[in-house]
RNA sequence: GCCUCCGUAGCUCAGGGGUAGAGCGCUCCCUUGGUAAGGGCGAGGUCAUGAGUUCAAAUCUCAUCGGAGGCUCCA
């Protein structure tokens, strides 16, 4: 073995090579215990991006090492293609969704082969094509017979620039995830899944291990109130005002009411005197975005309707008042306003001089709060006033039923009928038509006013090919008649399925994405499910990750898993919770964000000398900061090359020489400054293709290699965190695999080794495998790979040294490149086949940890005085603690330290896994 | 405004009550028959700041400053 490392050679060889001898597929297998690590499938769209090489192929490396670990591994490879995307891409380019789809999937399937990732293709799946989307219909179909999927009317999301509507969890602040324009509310019929109906099921986490800010974010999104419900008769007929409040204790305080100006019973109310007003406040509301009506701080406007209500607890008559500081989307969109209590109430009160009336009085007597002349509300505890029979009740600083007073105030409302108990959530149930062509079809037909849901024989209900797809607000379906006339009076469901939907089931369609007689085969769904290690980004938290949970539970209640757990009990598995969560452990990863130019401003001064000039002063300043009359270079640093700066002076680059005796002068970092502190490097920021900065991973590929490219992903970043780009940095995971391959080329030593340095060598390569192994377990893919940096290196200079033996070097390198394999597959095959190992290195077992193999048996006892280290001594690792305090104190160290005085106290710190004991002489 | 996480070498990051670590970058030397390279030596850190706890604090506590992410008229 001679050549040189050539990686674009050995790695299309070895994929061709995996791929015929299929050593990864994944079968079903009851004698072995199963792993279903799973990374959120790609869309479509184009080119495959580095931040996809930066997902998977971590979590191929892991989900390689719980395979050499013994796991029959299913890590399967799948397209979520339909969607808007598509269909935007195919109007601007004027060519069909399905083309466009797929030779996007045909182009990034080969770029995924490059990655050199263990994907079953076997088991790929793509949610737009017939085969699939069958069964998202046929799921459809099952949840409207059981009343999860229903049509209603409800005010929605409409974006005028995808002409559609959306669901809620796809518009962020206002304005549609996906192109950041402003939707509408609509009153609209759609159809719906009552994920609302899980909402309390959906708060809980106990089963999963899931990263923190992702269940924090998803139980804000659900939004679980408690409260109560109460009426409140209105002198206008039979027209009672609905209101949710989580603060019951405080219904004595509300001096009026406030509906959101969209709210239905606002025209019905409104008295003549006050409707021009009335009408002009909605008009110049429905003028403002969403996104201004929930700009905070801004001033508390409103208008009064004319009309009073009854506040039932003391029949007291309060005025109605309309106002956009309440919305309609949260609760009834009505509210009992408590200025005392409440200080978006109180800010409203103040400003439309409406009465204020304290009914919770703190505890202290110098913090008596009175109605005239509060500076804002008080929403702390206290103790109710001026609430007829509920005064004295006691109001502690809990929420719900835990405060006592809000539990009285809610019994008594209960018991004298005023109100009720009640949980209000800010999730609202999920949205999942479209007006557009590029999605499921809803298996759904329609006779007048009768649905009829297609019989499932006809399903799929196949997506035509033939569609003016141009959107005009209406499902472009609507134009096809062919699709929706079934017959005279029977027609279709023009309107599509929300992408989320395809992709809320896929992790179940990889376990026979050929399956046609159901949505998965039962026992590969009883062997596999469910998944064991989700990865990916965190901006799915309350979408598809939301989605999909909501999903699995449903498809549980309706029994769709029933078989599946009829197969476990069979297998002697317990069904038990299986079925309730669709991925127990979810692990999200950072960003790579993108790198721009962006150096220091420095002033040099110098001499030229040809074309450059060499300084003998910089300093590094503002980017505005040159003093007139300056005789020198002004610029930002865009580069370096040894102790060159390369100046971007308005354009021009200029050259500046730093000899060593330069004076550099950087404010931020005091002292003697040289070259290399100055600031050349690149600033990071998202990468998207307007700035140009975005990295094509098939060009890194053809340059460094895939295994390279891996190593350097996994390697410089914290992988949960992400971080910027720099191309530059490959070379560290490049110059590892580079003197692995070296060490492997020149072969087994020819000198006969000494015990003391393989034993030496065996040690370092036992704790190598525990850090690697604790890298792995913990996503902490960079450290992983660091030890293994650094036991090359150990490795190379005990070579070097001429302690290794010929013997002893083939069983390292047989276990150091089994621990390389997750990480840089092709060239830890091609080693192994080069060092005349048996195929296949990834079918090898995971290097067995020896805790006694990695345990050290000299070590240095450190003495500290005064906790200061003083010196070290060598001894046995067990050494007991008289021993060691002996040895410590007539040490040469701690007679210099104590200085002919008896120590004062002296504290002996045992070593443990990896530190040297130590004893602590205190003077 | 609230919540979560984070400030360690020039850069990207490990570690974490008991000697300050890795890779890259940088200096100097060697090699110039692995060569759009290789080898060796080395410099560089008040572990953001300030207080507290301790025999001992980069590590624990509190405060301050700085950064990232999330939530925010949620009744």
């Amino acid at each position: 073995m001679s050549e040189n490392y050539q990686p674009h050679e050995i790695e299309v060889k070895w994929q061709q090579r995996w791929d015929e001898t299929q050593i990864y597929r994944s079968r079903v297998d009851w004698d072995r215990p199963k792993h279903y690590a799973l990374t959120m499938l790609p869309y479509p769209s184009g080119d495959l991006h580095i931040g996809h090489w930066f997902a998977m192929t971590p979590s191929d490396a892991r989900a390689r090492w719980m395979r050499m670990r013994g796991y029959n591994v299913l890590f399967p490879m799948g397209f979520d293609a339909f969607g808007l995307p598509a269909e935007q891409a195919a109007i601007s380019r004027n060519i069909h969704p399905w083309k466009w789809t797929y030779s996007n999937i045909e182009r990034m399937r080969e770029q995924l082969r490059s990655m050199g990732a263990m994907f079953d293709w076997e088991r790929e799946a793509i949610s737009c094509t017939p085969e699939y989307y069958k069964w998202s219909e046929w799921f459809f179909k099952k949840f409207y017979e059981v009343g999860v999927a229903y049509r209603g009317s409800a005010l929605v999301n409409w974006s005028e620039t995808l002409q559609t509507v959306l669901a809620n969890e796809q518009v962020i602040d206002g304005k549609d995830e996906r192109t950041g324009q402003p939707v509408v509310h609509k009153m609209m019929e759609q159809w719906f899944f009552a994920i609302t109906k899980y909402a309390d099921e959906l708060l809980d986490f106990d089963i999963l291990d899931w990263p923190e800010p992702i269940k924090i974010m998803q139980t804000n999104w659900i939004g679980r109130s408690e409260g109560a419900r109460v009426s409140f008769r209105t002198e206008v007929g039979d027209h009672p005002i609905e209101i949710f409040t989580t603060r019951p204790d405080t219904l004595w305080g509300s001096t009026f009411m406030v509906l959101a100006p969209e709210h239905e019973l606002v025209d019905i109310i409104t008295s003549e005197a006050q409707r021009a007003a009335v009408e002009h406040y909605i008009d110049e509301i429905a003028a403002e975005t969403e996104i201004e009506r929930m700009m905070e701080h801004r001033e508390k406007t409103g208008v009064f309707t004319g009309a009073y209500a009854i506040n039932p607890v003391n029949d007291e008559r309060i005025p109605i008042w309309i106002a956009d500081y309440v919305m309609i989307t949260y609760g009834t969109g009505a509210i009992m306003a408590v200025p005392a209590h409440d200080q978006r109430d109180f800010e409203f009160a103040r400003a439309q001089d409406l009465p204020i009336r304290v009914v919770i009085q703190p505890a202290a007597m110098e913090d008596l709060l009175s109605d005239e002349d509060m500076a804002e509300a008080y929403d702390g505890p206290g103790t109710m006033v001026n609430s007829d029979a509920m005064d004295g009740s006691v109001s502690s600083k809990d929420k719900g039923r835990a405060n006592p007073a809000i539990g009285r105030v809610i019994d008594w409302l209960e018991a004298t009928g005023k109100g009720e108990e009640s949980v209000n959530y800010r999730l609202h149930d999920w949205l999942i038509s479209r007006q557009r062509y590029w999605g499921g079809p809803i298996p759904m037909m329609y006779d007048g006013d009768e649905i009829i849901p297609v019989p499932d024989e006809d399903l799929p209900v196949v997506l035509p090919e033939d569609v003016d797809f141009m959107p005009t607000g209406r499902s472009p379906l609507t134009y096809h008649e062919p699709f929706f006339k079934v017959d005279d009076s029977v027609r279709r469901e023009t309107d599509t399925l929300d992408t989320f939907m395809c992709s809320s089931w896929y992790q179940l369609r990889y376990l026979s994405p050929h399956c046609d007689t159901a949505p998965f085969d039962a026992e590969e769904a009883a062997y596999w499910l469910p998944v064991d290690v989700y990865t990916g980004g965190a901006e799915h938290a309350v979408m598809h990750l939301l989605y999909t949970r909501f999903f699995t539970k449903v498809l549980r209640d309706i029994g769709v898993f029933d078989e599946a757990a009829a197969v476990m009990r069979q297998k002697g598995r317990d069904p038990e919770r299986a079925f309730d969560e669709p991925m127990t452990v979810l692990r999200n990863q950072g960003q790579v964000l993108g790198a721009e130019r962006q150096g220091d401003y420095v002033l040099c001064s110098g001499r030229s000398v040809g074309a450059k000039m060499l300084a003998n002063r910089v300093e590094v300043v503002g980017w505005n900061e040159t003093p007139a009359g300056f005789d020198g270079c002004f610029g930002e640093i865009v580069h370096r090359t040894e102790n060159v700066l390369h100046l971007d002076m308005a354009g021009v680059t200029q050259f500046v020489e730093v000899p060593p005796d330069a004076e550099i002068i950087i404010p931020d970092i005091p002292g003697r400054n040289n070259v290399n502190q100055l600031r050349h490097h690149l600033e990071i920021q998202r990468m998207s293709k307007s700035k140009g900065n975005v990295v094509n991973p098939d060009q890194l590929v053809e340059k460094y290699g895939a295994d390279a490219v891996r190593c350097y992903l996994m390697f410089n970043f914290d992988w949960q965190k992400g971080g910027p780009w720099n191309e530059n940095n490959i070379k560290g995971p490049q110059g590892w695999l580079h003197d692995v391959w070296e060490i492997a080329a020149k072969g087994a030593p020819a000198v006969e080794g000494d015990p003391a340095g393989e034993r030496d060598i065996e040690r370092k390569l036992h704790q190598t495998i525990a850090v690697v192994n604790r890298g792995l377990e913990e996503f902490s893919f960079n450290t992983a790979i660091a030890e293994q940096m650094k036991f090359k290196n150990a490795l190379k200079a005990a070579l070097r040294e001429r302690r290794i033996g010929p013997a002893a070097w083939k069983d390292v390198m047989n276990q150091l490149i089994r621990l390389m394999a997750p990480f840089a597959p092709h060239i830890a095959e091609e080693l192994w086949e080069r060092l005349g190992f048996e195929y296949s290195a990834h079918l090898q077992a995971w290097p067995a940890y020896d805790a006694d193999k990695a345990r050290e048996e000299q070590v240095e006892l450190v003495v500290l005085i005064n906790g200061k280290p003083r010196g070290t001594i060598e001894v046995a690792v067990d050494i007991e603690r008289e021993r060691a305090l002996e040895l410590a104190v007539s040490s040469e160290a701690a007679q210099r330290g104590l200085a002919g005085k008896a120590p004062k106290r002296t504290i002996f710190i045992p070593g443990r896994n990896g530190t040297d004991p130590k004893v602590n002489i205190v003077v």
